[in-house]
DNA sequence: GTAACTGCAAATCCTTTGCACTGGT
DNA sequence: ACCAGTGCAAAGGATTTGCAGTTAC
């Protein structure tokens, strides 16, 4: 966690962030920048209640939460897992990563990221194959694994 | 799809289900016989409405369908996968296979199962190296590629 | 200035629950 | 015959929408 390094990559990814809002010909309003910078404080998975309560204080409209989210979504600023009918939402910028896995611990519930280069080629390497024998073209890949974590193992 | 094979092979995994629902002290009613039904009928991804359509004539309620698929998912007789906030369920004798992979296509919104023995495998060897890095152990993988099909490629 | 955005409340949609009745074993 | 399972209608929760007022550009 170097603090200036991390500080200089946030302000530039906030920037691309808020490039992308204004090519879509949208407002960057305080609600918005707001929420976005929930995603860049956390850089985890949250969902619109866990961002409305972090807001609370702010006076923010759940209503609000809920629109931008997907708006969010749709011009691809952040991303959605969807967990047993639960939605989580994570900045997509932090997946410029080829491809990174999440990991869902069937006891604590925690979601975590897997950043592991040599994984995340191979599985590059398999879509790969995958497009060429069903003549498809693969666009994006999400890959949940389920089972318990290093800390619910005991 | 020949037939008869296809036929004996059916029977053989809805006495498997049949015994499952048993084993759990769970009573085969019409309904549940029904809900089923569709599963091998289709081995298909049904939502919980699709089934009820499917179901109408037979005078069988919403609430029903919605109970018996959380069941049968609770025992292990189908499974769920969660597109967008919409929840699709599988018979998972289906997949028996190591594991299989979904994709759905970005326009048609069809979901199709991938299943290459060969890729498996290769998935299957990767998670190994996942749990042995991160300490952790995997019980299951969702897998959901995302793209454009054969169909809609043009 | 004005069109996009917001907060609020009402509406809508999906899912679960309570209850009296029904049906499987 | 008994208790699990059902249908229905009502409740609950999550998300969306309509609208009058506000704000970013």
């Amino acid at each position: 966690m170097g603090s200036i390094a991390n500080n200089i990559s946030v302000k530039e990814d906030f920037r691309l962030v808020k490039r992308l809002v204004e090519k879509n010909g949208l407002r960057l309003t305080k609600q918005r920048k707001l929420i976005l910078e929930q995603f860049f404080i956390t850089k985890r998975h949250l969902t619109v209640e866990d961002i409305y309560q972090r807001l609370k204080g702010f006076n923010i409209g759940l209503a609000t939460v809920y629109r931008n989210v997907k708006i969010f979504t749709s011009i691809g600023i952040i991303k959605e897992i969807s967990v047993d009918g639960v939605s989580y939402y994570e900045l997509k910028i932090y997946s410029k990563k080829p491809l990174h896995l999440h990991f869902q611990c069937i006891n604590c519930n925690d979601i975590i990221d897997i950043d592991e280069r040599e994984v995340a080629l191979n599985y590059i390497r398999l879509n790969k194959d995958i497009e060429k024998t069903n003549n498809l073209e693969i666009y994006d890949v999400n890959i949940m694994l389920i089972g318990l974590c290093k800390k619910c193992r005991g």
